[in-house]
DNA sequence: CACTCCTTTCAGTAATTCCTGAAAGTTCAG
DNA sequence: CTGAACTTTCAGGAATTACTGAAAGGAGTG
């Protein structure tokens, strides 16, 4: 590996992570290498730079894509393939959250959906069943609010997070406001009476 | 295992899962189905219930455990340990997310801000600082949001999600009746004048 | 302290996942 | 068509992770 300290350092952080991100090694590496790289690379490039085989370069890649984690590039005259990683940050974020979605929790909502169709016999099954529609109802709710907020464009997401809770604070507000409209309006309602 | 066709399907669901979750079959087979027990397990009837040896339902229930998914009950007059998973799904939500946050992203966060710590020397050094940089950003701004958000208390947060993207909606409104006051206050200034 | 009943640890094995080198596949130039 | 320059596939070995049974560790009881 001939990279600069501070690249090998985030590489290897990347390589040790990959396991409790769901990805192996090798793919996290690359990833990584990718990431910092300021022009796209090319497999062998990858080889070389993290001593791995051919092979193993190829299927990361493969993985990589698959996960819209990274770009296959070509270079006008040269029949490689070279990749990068997007630049956008918070494009990058976005395609891991639909695909992390994708894989984590959309098969489980979907079972989910299936056993709750089948009607409850005993006082078990009924607990059971309970138990299911919770979880249902959460991963449900939790889902419709990342479909409609990953539509959000990069600013209004930044937005949005960067206000946080105050949020709430801005419902209570308005909550306020809404109760004292419709108080004016029931003493409106009051001084028409005859 | 003698588990009604509905838990068995589910806990095998969750066995399956286990592998793209970060945790193994065992544990997530374990956690499924103290999920829909109604009563509290101890391991022999977990041994029983799955058709794995006790020294492997021991160790799963220590991890799930570690990850604050399952809690160890007593029964007076009982010397057996007992399981059961949190009743509340809302709050078994925010302990998965604090657990994920813990292994999969405060390492990431603190390894950046190692690395910019260091001056970079080279063109090439600059870059992947910026693209550090930019990734220690995103991550920070997540973060600090999901911090502030997890403070809430459950029916705020339902609220939240319920609302969705039409906060931005209710943010323009803001924006916009700020504007007003400013000209308001604008014009007002204006009539001041001598 | 010895017995019972339960839990944990751990070394070894089983299962799974990852990685490699060899071979086959693809694409294009001559 | 042939060969060069790439990429991909895949069988099998390497590495890692999961699981088991046996043994050791408590903790309460007579």
């Amino acid at each position: 590996m001939n990279l600069t300290p501070t690249v090998q350092a985030f590489v290897l952080h990347f390589g040790e992570m990959g396991s409790r991100w769901g990805i192996n090694r090798t793919v996290g590496q690359i990833y990584a290498l990718l990431y910092v790289s300021p022009k796209p690379l090319c497999a062998d490039e990858i080889v070389e730079a993290l001593g791995i085989s051919r092979s193993n370069v190829s299927m990361s890649l493969r993985e990589l894509q698959a996960w819209n984690l990274v770009i296959l590039r070509h270079i006008p005259g040269d029949r490689r393939d070279f990749f990068t990683a997007p630049e956008d940050v918070w494009q990058i974020f976005r395609n891991l959250a639909e695909e992390r979605k994708k894989r984590e929790v959309d098969p489980t909502l979907s079972v989910l959906r299936d056993l709750l169709m089948v009607e409850p016999r005993t006082e078990e099954e009924r607990f059971a069943r309970t138990r299911l529609a919770e979880m249902h109802g959460l991963i449900e709710q939790v889902t419709n609010w990342y479909d409609d907020i990953k539509r959000l464009d990069t600013e209004r997401l930044a937005t949005l997070l960067s206000l946080g809770s105050k949020v709430t604070r801005l419902l209570d507000v308005t909550d306020k406001a809404k109760e004292k409209i419709v108080s004016m309006g029931r003493r409106r309602k009051e001084a028409d009476k005859p």
